[in-house]
DNA sequence: CAGTGAGCGAGCTTCCGCTTGACTT
């Protein structure tokens, strides 16, 4: 006999307040939405005033279910899902699935998991919020009507199981904006004045000092003059100033500035920030780690207090409460934070868990500390017979403060080293003091491009526009990934030299240096298809791809959360805009596709060569589809563009496959697949590395490399028994391993000699592997490979589209 | 992670926002 049923939305959270509640509470948890729109006819009943039509997905039955056999039992039943637009639905949709009594059910709500915060909100039990359910209906519908009729206009026009939204479409919009200023941006060179003065520490030596010339110049003859004109200079301090400044900590963290921090700091990808914090959370060292609130409780507050005062000492406490900047918050948790602020380090968890932790309490300590205090010199240094002077800063932290414990990164630190630097002191001087300089260096720089998108800045950015949710920045970043709108460069940059003079006292040396820049490596670059997706939906749907529309459309949900408006005329008034211009682009008849570029001639054959998107990515295609001869396809090459490819580089992809000769009586013949170059020879394909230009590699080097793969397809077999066929020990690129049933398993670096393992030894390191939490899916992928190679041995196609496929599943996402 | 290798008029695909788990006949 339960007496009563507390439902929240995560099952961690469930277990910590069953402990505050005790056993007249039975606390659940619903796994966040229990029912969703109908994925057939869009599940929106258009005609009769946008009629929702839920469903319970199969994946949440069983939750569902067991919610509703314990509703059942109780007296009363506690919906506590969070405070806001979501949480509310939730309660609402529980309220009608498990068809609960009003009379029965109470919403209560907490923004802290503390004891205190859940006595209160059970002594303050208020009915569902229906305006506020409203507003999210309105929210769901709108971003279905608009995923679901805006993704099929891009399988007609542009290619089969793409996708477009409110969210991933702007998000894609901002790399390729970025893009193109990069592509157009002409980088300016100038000439930087930096000089080393001695000047006396008062202890009887001389000391460097550096200072930086006010102005830069733009060639390098102005510079070389001004150098020239040195030589013959007196150099006088005009001015000394100081400046004290204060530098106060950042808010605690929410899931966007957490994801920039370990980005930056640790360097993990969003992704993996998020799987290592829900870990935290759900061993509860962490509050929830999908928060847009910079909140943190008293109790925190508290124990920060105590903890800085016994570590560092009460001068360097200075509580206080932040209020959240991003537009849109809904602020239903707190920030994340330890949940233990006393525990300052991990002793349990892997070492990143434990690094993200770190980070975590570090960046929560330091928000409750006293502001660094810093005292900021500037000398200005006069150039005799000249108007231009050289300034000299220095700064000196006078209290540290929080910087004790946390100092934040920005994504521009690396171009400013200086800045950020431990104190950097100027010697002892005197206003009307002369100087004499040990060395004047010019260098030549040059102004930067803007900076593609990292995943981490991307989110930042979104955040800034208030577009997406905290649990949707690390799903947005995948799924553009996922539909090839953009991908993580790879490209180190390139090389540029610059010019270097330095005047030593009246001599003066020219030199080069070499630097690298455009550097693109794990960061967000647009493809061909995100090109032409995103200037489609620019042109057609420009409403959509505001940067403005989201905050715009917000403003109306949450007059709909206000009871100022009717959640199904807003969308109405949206509809009847947006779904005509979906008619209205899907009837356009065109000659090209939508992105084709058409090249020209080929002067050989005099067919019409163009680049588009095909149905497999970007293609270049030679002739029309109504001529006699049908037309010919290739794929564009990694590094090509539709965009920019010229006439001849489209040409030159005709020129493969080509046949190079004959060995051992078949013929070679070069080709590019899926994965880049290869050769093919008597049945058999062997890759062409890099090293090597597909379009005239010869007949030697093509045999060399086929009897190269043959050796190692030799030495590729280690071991097999007679006994176990389907087991063998081999070779790969990676050193020796097991394959069994069509999976592979590592062989641990401590067994020195694979070659002498037994087959029950082998069978011991997979089930080994098989049983670790990671190897899981490796036992269920053999056990259905096992399956199929069984029931279909004699047709050979159908049990290799069957491996195909497992191999598909156990790859990890990346 | 462990070797893969084509096509360009079938078939199906998709949104955003909550939340975690991952089949046995």
């Amino acid at each position: 006999m339960q007496k009563n049923l507390v439902i929240v939305e995560s099952p961690a959270k469930a277990k910590t307040i069953q402990k505050f509640l005790g056993d007249d509470f039975q606390v659940m948890s619903s796994y966040g939405h229990i029912r969703d729109l109908n994925k057939k006819n869009a599940g929106i009943d258009i005609e009769n005033g946008f009629i929702p039509h839920y469903e319970v997905p199969t994946d949440k039955t069983t939750i569902v279910k067991e919610l509703k056999a314990a509703a059942k039992k109780s007296e009363i039943v506690w919906l506590a899902s969070d405070e806001d637009r979501e949480g509310e639905a939730i309660s609402w949709h529980l309220s009608e699935v498990l068809q609960l009594d009003p009379e029965k059910t109470r919403r209560i709500v907490f923004h802290e998991i503390t004891k205190t915060a859940i006595l209160d909100a059970v002594a303050q039990p208020r009915t569902i919020d229906t305006n506020l359910v409203n507003a999210q209906q309105a929210r769901r519908l709108l971003d279905r009507l608009v995923g679901f009729e805006l993704s099929p206009v891009l399988w007609k026009k542009v290619k089969p199981q793409l996708s477009a939204g409110r969210v991933q479409s702007v998000a894609v919009r901002l790399i390729v904006e970025r893009e193109r200023e990069i592509n157009n941006f002409i980088a300016e060179a100038s000439f930087r004045i930096v000089a080393v003065f001695l000047v006396p520490d008062g202890q009887g030596r001389l000391v460097e000092m550096k200072a930086e010339l006010s102005k830069r110049f733009v060639t390098a003859q102005e510079a070389q003059q001004f150098l020239e004109h040195c030589t013959q200079s007196t150099f006088r301090i005009d001015e000394i100033k100081k400046t004290p400044t204060k530098k106060s900590p950042a808010a605690p963290f929410t899931t966007s500035t957490l994801q920039q921090e370990a980005s930056r700091k640790l360097g993990l990808p969003v992704a993996r920030t998020m799987s290592l914090a829900q870990k935290l959370y759900e061993s509860g060292q962490i509050t929830y780690m999908r928060t847009d609130s910079v909140n943190l409780s008293n109790l925190a507050i508290n124990t920060s207090k105590s903890v800085i005062t016994e570590k560092m000492g009460a001068e360097y406490v200075q509580t206080r409460q932040f209020t959240t900047k991003s537009k849109g918050a809904q602020e239903a948790h707190e920030a994340i934070r330890p949940t233990d602020m006393s525990v300052a380090t991990l002793s349990t968890g892997t070492p990143q868990e434990r690094r993200l932790y770190e980070l975590i309490w570090k960046r929560t300590l330091a928000s409750q500390m006293a502001p660094a205090q810093l005292e900021k010199t500037t000398a200005t240094i006069s150039v005799s017979g000249q108007e231009l002077a050289f300034v000299a800063v220095g700064e000196v932290i006078t209290f540290d403060g929080f910087l004790k414990v946390y100092r934040e990164s920005f994504d521009d630190d690396s171009e400013d080293p200086a800045g950020n630097e431990s104190s950097n002191l100027l010697p002892p001087m005197q206003e009307g003091q002369f100087l004499e300089y040990k060395k004047m260096i010019a260098t030549e720089r040059f102004s930067q491009q803007p900076p593609r998108y990292s995943e981490a800045s991307l989110v930042r950015k979104l955040e800034e526009l208030g577009i997406g949710r905290p649990s949707t920045y690390a799903p947005t970043i995948s799924t553009i990934q996922k539909r090839a709108y953009v991908e993580r460069g790879e490209d180190e940059g390139m090389e540029r030299s610059f010019h270097v003079m330095s005047l030593v006292g009246d001599q003066l040396v020219h030199s080069k240096e070499v630097e690298k820049y455009g550097s693109n490596k794990n960061r967000l670059i647009p493809t061909d298809i995100g090109v032409v997706v995103n200037d489609f939906l620019m042109q057609h749907f420009p409403n959509i791809m505001d940067y403005n529309f989201t905050a715009n459309i917000e403003r109306e949900f949450d007059e709909i959360a206000e009871g100022d408006k009717i959640w199904n005329v807003v969308l109405k008034d949206f509809y009847e805009h947006f779904h005509p211009n979906v008619d209205k682009t899907l009837a356009i008849k065109s000659e090209q596709r939508v992105g084709e570029r058409v090249l020209g001639i080929d002067p050989k054959t005099g067919r019409n060569i163009s680049v588009k998107i095909g149905r497999y990515g970007p293609v270049a295609q030679l002739g029309l589809p109504d001529e006699e001869e049908k037309p010919m396809f290739a794929q564009l090459r990694k590094g090509q563009s539709i965009q920019d490819i010229t006439l001849e580089e489209a040409l030159e992809l005709f020129k493969l496959p080509r046949e190079v000769g004959e060995y051992e009586g078949y013929g070679v013949k070069i080709g590019v697949g899926r994965f880049g170059p290869y050769i093919y020879h008597h049945a058999k394909y062997v890759s062409i590395p890099k090293e090597f230009d597909p379009l005239d590699v010869t007949l030697d080097e093509c045999i060399d490399l086929i009897e190269k793969k043959r050796k190692a397809d030799s030495e590729k077999h280690i071991k097999s028994f007679d006994e176990e066929p389907e087991l063998q020990i081999l070779n790969g690129r990676w050193g020796p391993y097991i394959a069994y049933q069509k999976v592979n398993y590592k062989i641990p670096k401590t067994i020195e000699s694979p070659a002498e393992l037994t087959l029950e030894q082998c069978m011991e390191l997979i089930k080994k592997e098989e049983d670790s939490p990671s190897g899981k899916r490796k036992a269920t992928a053999r056990a259905t490979v096992s399956k199929k190679t069984a029931t279909k041995k004699k047709k050979t196609t159908a049990a290799k589209a069957g491996t195909k496929k497992v191999v598909k599943k156990t790859t990890p996402k990346a």
